[in-house]
DNA sequence: GGCGATGTAGACAGAATTGTCTACATCGGC
DNA sequence: GCCGATGTAGACAATTCTGTCTACATCGCC
């Protein structure tokens, strides 16, 4: 556990701050690893302000995931955009975020893995999360009858890169395998 | 974090019950979920025992993902080779898997995502247990130059369906898609 | 002017966590 | 016959965790 202090600009509102740091807190440590002592300390508020914003820590944990989620998916929207909307932008797209230095695999894989069990809602959060992804890359396909089946495909495929990238040093070997995985499925 | 009392059988040494007992809390509920206390009182040992064997919760933690990676590795070839020892026989034997009650993902994918930034040596066994997993598909493929390349499209692809199985109320969805993307990487 | 939302400082309670300690029992093998 | 490994029961310490409480300040808006 780091003792970094990595204050969030002071002045934006209570909430907002609170929310950005237990997004860096918990994606960096994991959630059960960060106390809520130190999400309040680290962002600047009181227990009282922030019990006010969130009544218990599993209130936080649900809002996290909402934040992360509306986040990760403009960028990754934002991102495909800008390399050009089509199946070849997912791979420069991925590159970006794995190539980031606070990468740690996606934050919805990791929070199932760690509260699925004892937190359904962590659970229904992600399902969505990962619904709305591939409904995204499915816009990356041309037309056809099985759009859809590909989109699923293409997601599942993106899933494994994501934990590959996690597990290794460097994210190389993900992308360049997952491009594979990419061209057999396309070429078919 | 359930109640259940799955007592494991009382005639087993003491450092085998604890094991068996940590496996199984670990894997279901999380690691840090799950107290030292807990795996003491549902092992059936008491505290000096436990100690003497495991000096503190984070070799409890390695030494269960050891074993849990000798476990699973027995099984999964074992299956393998009821199946036929070729790539046909890997859909069936990860419906196997997926198919238990107790499935509950990846114990590695989760123990990474859950103390990988915490824990170094949790992503170290992991990362030998996924190479081990990638090695034993390898050898469900034909020799040919891309072998070795083959298997790690095949093993991100399963990695995948994991995270998918996981996910979803059903892992039906999550082998049909694997399903297609293995067919696509072979007729490629 | 007054009200409600938002903010602050920090003590406190109650539970759960990991890990230590004393004192004693059994049993297999050298 | 004795020693070391393995076992048992349970009190205890030290820390950490979540969540509550009192008492007070500020600010925007109706």
């Amino acid at each position: 556990m780091q003792t970094n202090k990595t204050r969030v600009s002071p002045t934006l509102p209570a909430r907002e701050r609170i929310l950005l740091t237990a997004h860096e807190l918990f994606y960096r440590d994991g959630i059960r690893a960060t106390g809520i002592d130190r999400v309040i300390a680290e962002s600047g508020v009181t227990k009282v302000t922030f019990y006010r914003h969130f009544p218990s820590k599993n209130d936080l944990i649900c809002e996290f995931l909402e934040f992360r989620h509306r986040r990760w998916m403009e960028w990754f929207v934002d991102a495909l955009q800008r390399h050009g909307e089509n199946l070849n932008a997912l791979l420069p797209a991925l590159s970006e975020w794995f190539n980031d230095g606070s990468f740690r695999g996606c934050a919805f894989i990791n929070s199932v893995g760690e509260l699925g069990a004892v937190l359904p809602e962590v659970v229904e959060i992600s399902r969505r999360h990962k619904q709305e992804m591939m409904e995204v890359i499915g816009q990356l396909l041309p037309p056809s009858r099985h759009r859809a089946d590909d989109a699923q495909a293409v997601a599942m495929a993106v899933d494994g890169a994501i934990i590959r990238a996690q597990f290794d040093q460097s994210p190389e070997r993900a992308l360049h395998v997952l491009n594979r995985l990419l061209k057999a499925l396309l070429t078919k």
